[in-house]
DNA sequence: ACTTGGCACTCAACGGCCCCGAGTGCCAGG
DNA sequence: CCTGGCACTCGGGGCCGTTGAGTGCCAAGT
């Protein structure tokens, strides 16, 4: 079959052109790959190939260079997902296991990923919109002012001042804790507005003013201040083939990766699907046109927490990072599920 | 006075290749400086700056370039910090003022120092030893888990949970808290340790084990885990110049600011100085031998909370940067000390 | 004791030139 | 449909020669 050796033949050129950093010729081709045909053959086959747009040469007379288009059907159609290996498996449980609380993952966690794949690795802090509630408690600072601090059950914690409008004693604090507690403790955070709705009613109308002000900031850090942070690692590897995989600079991927809101919209584009490959030009972002980004959804039971993946040339070890990728969610899932 | 003049040299020849990045010959200077006195003249002084240390020539019959020793002159002796231009401050007050919360501080922080000086910024988040504790939370999350929230005067959180050896009720948590906030409320984290030493005397014997549990996790989150968090921005600024002012390649500087420990040792060098300076090989990590490092430490009241500053190319512009790290470390300490 | 103009010298950068070789496209024959 | 052969293309590398900025030194001037 024509078409079958067709594939083949853009298998083996991104194979190669991955592991070699120089343009593809038929002739290295027949020799590196099995692949019981001449070069002529090869070359006609690479033709078609250059007409499908799935290949290119960066200058007449040098070998091909796979395009987007080109790894974009080597990912979906002429790959697997490359398994990590059993050392690789060891060193992730070694060095996520000894983690003590939830930054200490998070940086751990990138750190390990931009170390197996050798790109640049981020990943974004559970988010706190798709985590529940696990305890909200009110500090009182003085009698106008109380602190409200939030903690969820993927270990993190947010925390705000609210000046009151009126004075508030202990017992009123110890009070409204219990009710917003008992009302939210356990649910996710996207379910407190509703459950919180009718709160002011419960209350005696000269506490209301105190209580409508710490409930404003308090569904404020629920829900409004998403605060999306972001850790990152590795950005040297960037800098590692530059000349071929950056043409001109790293700049405008530095430039890019510094916008984490654009960070996390690609990332979020992952859904709940396993894995989610974007492919140079099919990036949003102007900057990371000659990038790939290889990212997944992390938790666990379906309820994910939020996203982490690596950054990358184009001409990228996609087997591998997927793997590696997956491997790493599956494992952070599991370690924050424990409790941290 | 031959002395005065040749200084004067060496301040033009600073200013000269900072500004044009390009190597500074004898006739350019007296073209661009009204230096009094013939290119001749100059290439003598030159010749006995070069002979000193000062100034090297990148190859033979090229123009001069600053070496380490000639930028550390020109910091102590023939330079002066440069205050920021009236829309510059302008920009810092508008652009820091509408913060909310410690993070919301920190990121803008660091971003504006980035914009102000178009280099990589780095701000150190105020640390946990150099703060008081503003109240110290125990949130029971089962009757054998305790959640531990510290909550210092900088508005940082930090949180742990123990397992505790036994049961502990809702009354006997609450009783802890008071005796701990009593104790350590108000105070530097530093003396804690002090402060609570006779604690367990205090209580009856059959709940020892369970403080012993939890002042064992206090203490740990007061002085051991000295979680030094960092955030930094602009790195894409160290792709700018890159041929000229990293020669190879930036990756060494980008793996040295990743390394967050070395960076922060470097950082603390200021001390309780106003501005610290390390140029090139004044600095202690080898991939910042061709980067300068300028920072200071920010607080109020000489209770500094931590660090923040800019790392750059030898090549720097000195005396701005040492102006906006300084007005930047004023404006940041005084809106802390506002309370976040 | 400095300063200065003059002068010979050095050397990186630049452009032109040529050659080499990898790699291609095409074609005619199997 | 595959294959060997062949002419062709063109980037890269090496090798000039030229140019010009910049220097060091010296002898003369102030």
């Amino acid at each position: 079959m024509i078409e079958d050796r067709k594939l083949d033949v853009l298998r083996a050129i991104v194979e190669d052109y991955v592991s070699t950093n120089e343009p593809v010729g038929s002739k290295a081709l027949v020799e590196r790959h099995r692949l019981g045909v001449s070069p002529a053959t090869i070359r006609n086959d690479m033709a078609a190939l250059e007409e499908e747009g799935y290949i290119t040469q960066p200058h007449t007379s040098a070998g091909r260079v796979p395009t987007d288009k080109g790894y974009r059907l080597f990912v979906d159609k002429l790959s697997t997902v490359k398994p990590l290996s059993a050392p690789e498996r060891k060193a992730i449980e070694g060095f996520l296991g000894g983690a003590v609380g939830l930054d200490d993952v998070v940086n751990r966690t990138v750190r390990l990923l931009a170390q197996l794949t050798r790109q640049v690795a981020v990943v974004q802090y559970p988010s706190l919109s798709r985590s529940a509630v696990r305890h909200l408690e009110l500090v009182g600072l003085s009698d106008t002012r109380v602190m409200v601090v939030l903690i969820t059950d993927s270990g993190r914690v947010e925390q705000r001042v609210v000046e009151l409008p009126g004075t508030l004693s202990e017992d009123d604090l110890g009070d409204l804790r219990s009710r917003f507690n008992s009302r939210i403790s356990g649910h996710l955070l996207s379910e407190a507005p509703t459950l919180l709705a009718d709160l002011p009613d419960a209350v005696a109308p000269d506490a209301r003013a105190n209580l409508t002000a710490i409930l404003a900031t308090v569904l404020e850090t629920l829900v409004e201040h998403v605060d999306e942070r972001v850790v990152m690692a590795g950005t040297a590897n960037l800098a590692r083939g530059t000349a071929l995989d950056f043409p001109g600079s790293i700049r405008p991927v530095l430039e890019a990766l510094e916008e984490h809101v654009v960070l996390l919209r690609l990332f979020g584009e992952a859904g709940d699907r396993d894995l989610h490959v974007s492919i140079g030009g099919e990036n949003p972002h102007e900057g990371l046109h000659v990038a790939s980004v290889v990212s997944t959804a992390y938790g666990t039971e379906g309820t994910s927490y939020a996203s982490l993946g690596i950054v990358g040339p184009t001409r990228m070890d996609y087997p591998g990072a997927m793997g590696a990728v997956r491997a790493v969610a599956r494992y952070v899932g599991q370690i924050l599920a424990e409790g941290s």
